[in-house]
DNA sequence: TGCCTATGCGTCGCCAAGCAATATATCGCC
DNA sequence: GGCGATATATTGCTTGGCGACGCATAGGCA
């Protein structure tokens, strides 16, 4: 991780995989590179983390993968399944959830900060 | 936890309870409920989590506690010192920054749902 | 009197997740 | 030839949440 507390990334790693795969196949290198770019440069997934990821997925069906031998560079393509999509959409649903009890529990601390002047 | 995804939850736990004690001293057990309440039954703090955060707060000397033997209830009540109050400032706008982020990755999945009709 | 529940604090050990480190191989560039 | 980027994978360490305990008191109820 990089600019944002790592702790807080903690479970919604996954999500972002997902979210990123929505987007249409893409290989492991590739879901790297597209989630730093669409968080800013914040988000920037270890191999060591992506990686388990991805099979995890694969291995609960969420996605599924082709090896792509076709030129030099050996890439594995992940598709989101029927139940990938679905799943995408509960977590989204959990993301919200969760943003909202959050702001319920930090109450005015949730506000805006006032500026310095 | 309840009806939350708990893997979200990693991460801000000490968030929420540094949270919780910027409204005033309290003790554990206070803490777990007011938390409870203020988050609509959604988190539910087990005493296995809860006090050794706690305990973590106190050795980084984000509070000071003391015991109040004076009833038969024996309280351990916990206070956040000038530390704790700028690392609740902090930890809020780590989080802000977090909840930002996710928006930017999620795209067009975080706009609200488009009503079924 | 005994029992049960809520209150109140604490610790130990298991499990899962993130990730640094390491391994392996190709490609383009200088 | 050497280096950095591309590309995938695994091993082992560390940390955090928390279930399962343990202990003690207070109050209600039979």
């Amino acid at each position: 991780m990089d600019g944002l507390n790592p702790e807080l990334m903690r479970g919604s790693l996954e999500l972002m995989v997902l979210s990123v795969l929505s987007d249409g196949s893409k290989y492991g290198y590739l879901i790297q590179q597209r989630l730093k770019e669409a968080s800013d440069e914040l988000v920037d997934l270890k191999a060591g983390t992506l990686y388990p990821i991805l099979h995890k997925l694969e291995t609960k069906k969420m996605v599924r993968c082709r090896w792509d031998d076709s030129t030099g560079r050996r890439r594995k393509w992940y598709e989101l399944t029927a139940a990938g999509k679905k799943q995408l959409k509960v977590r989204v649903d959990e993301w919200q959830a969760y943003v909202e009890c959050l702001r319920r529990v930090l109450g005015p601390l949730a506000d805006p900060s006032p500026l310095p002047a």
